[in-house]
DNA sequence: ACCTGAACACCGTTCAAGT
DNA sequence: ACCTGAACACCGTTCAAGT
């Protein structure tokens, strides 16, 4: 996007172009951010990269030791703003764990559709350092955390039973909504009677269906 | 694995190598096979494969258009497979609906670990070509019609409400198990409170609760 | 019919040298 | 401190030519 033009003579001095980029490690995530979303995650060339921003093709590696390293960063962001957005899909109005637990996990659908690249790249476990970023060990932890809690606070309120295992009921809602998130971008769902258009419908009532089997074995809730 | 020696001097009739492998396109598809178990499924390199054989960079090119069609060929075995093991997976003992769909998720996320590379192919869809192969196609469907079906006898059997949607039931049923076997592959599952060896119990264990949270709102059935 | 081998247009990564 | 530019060891793919 700040692509300089070239300069034109070869024998006169290259004042006309900074020499240095001065912003080039931002700069490279936004340039392989746009190739993901243009070629998907794998399509990420740090050298064509390096090319639309005007830098050599060696320039990249003085801001991330290898292309995995930068992919991880592109991650760590992702996974960041996913935090905030599942966080922010919480409404006050949502007044049961169970109503929170639905509201988080149609906040990750929605991101998954609205930030395809960014959900990739986050669900590419091949192409990113997982173990080696405590960074996005910490946002994943976090939204972790979240479901469990939740869940914890609808067993206590007697909406979920306690008869089953907590840990089990968070993995499940968990798989649940990742498996959506996968099968949504990766085109399954009109395999599975989904029409064109009708995914994000279909994903959230899926996972309307898993919050009310949820609640369908509880005794002591206050209300039905 | 069929490496054949080295011709030793180079002024001598070749005569020791046969001029053509014979069987190029099933040694392609193994190697290729080898390499996704060692990399993973990104690291299958066409020209190590030929390499391997002692082919020449361009010889796959006679029996696969490109690298994806080689990939896909792969996931056609892959999935032609998984679905015999889902199928193989259910027993006479299984007599009820649900124990039949149970089984069937077990048999799926089984595969998904005795046969990781395979798997991590047939669901890596940006190196695959599932739109062009029938056949891939085809073997899917046939999981998904399995898994319908069963519902549908659960339901028609009493063992699941008939006030759920079978669409959403089934949809729930395949993202949870697709979402058990990713988590569980891509190493997510230590961060979920899975130990380290526990993965099969963990998965199988949160399969049984959805089977069990499945029932539990259902009114007519024979037995409890 | 099947394969070779050279070629083309790419990669990621390193490293001396430049500013 | 940051970048260049050449180099190295790779890719996938094509295509004339060989057997």
């Amino acid at each position: 996007m700040v692509k300089p033009a070239k300069a034109s003579a070869s024998h006169a001095a290259p004042a006309a172009r900074a020499y240095h980029h001065g912003n080039l490690r931002q700069a490279l995530l936004e340039a392989a951010l746009v190739l993901a979303q243009q070629r998907g995650p794998e399509g990420v060339s740090v050298r064509e990269a390096a090319r639309q921003l005007g830098v050599s093709p060696g320039a990249p590696f003085r801001h991330f030791p290898n292309r995995r390293a930068l992919m991880t960063a592109m991650a760590e962001e992702a996974s960041a703003r996913l935090q905030i957005e599942v966080r922010k899909a919480i409404r006050p109005r949502d007044k049961t764990p169970l109503a929170r637990l639905r509201a988080l996990g149609r906040g990750y659908l929605q991101w998954a559709r609205a930030h395809e690249a960014h959900f990739r790249i986050v669900s590419a476990r091949d192409q990113i350092d997982l173990a080696g970023s405590p960074g996005l060990q910490a946002s994943m932890q976090a939204v972790r955390a979240l479901t469990e809690q939740t869940l914890h606070e609808a067993q206590a309120v007697g909406e979920v039973s306690l008869a089953h295992d907590a840990a089990a009921l968070a993995l499940l809602s968990r798989a649940t909504v990742y498996g959506l998130a996968r099968m949504q971008l990766d085109g399954h769902l009109p395999q599975w009677g989904v029409k064109p258009g009708g995914e994000a419908a279909a994903t959230e009532a899926t996972l309307a269906l898993l919050v009310k089997l949820m609640a369908a074995g509880a005794s002591g809730a206050p209300a039905a």
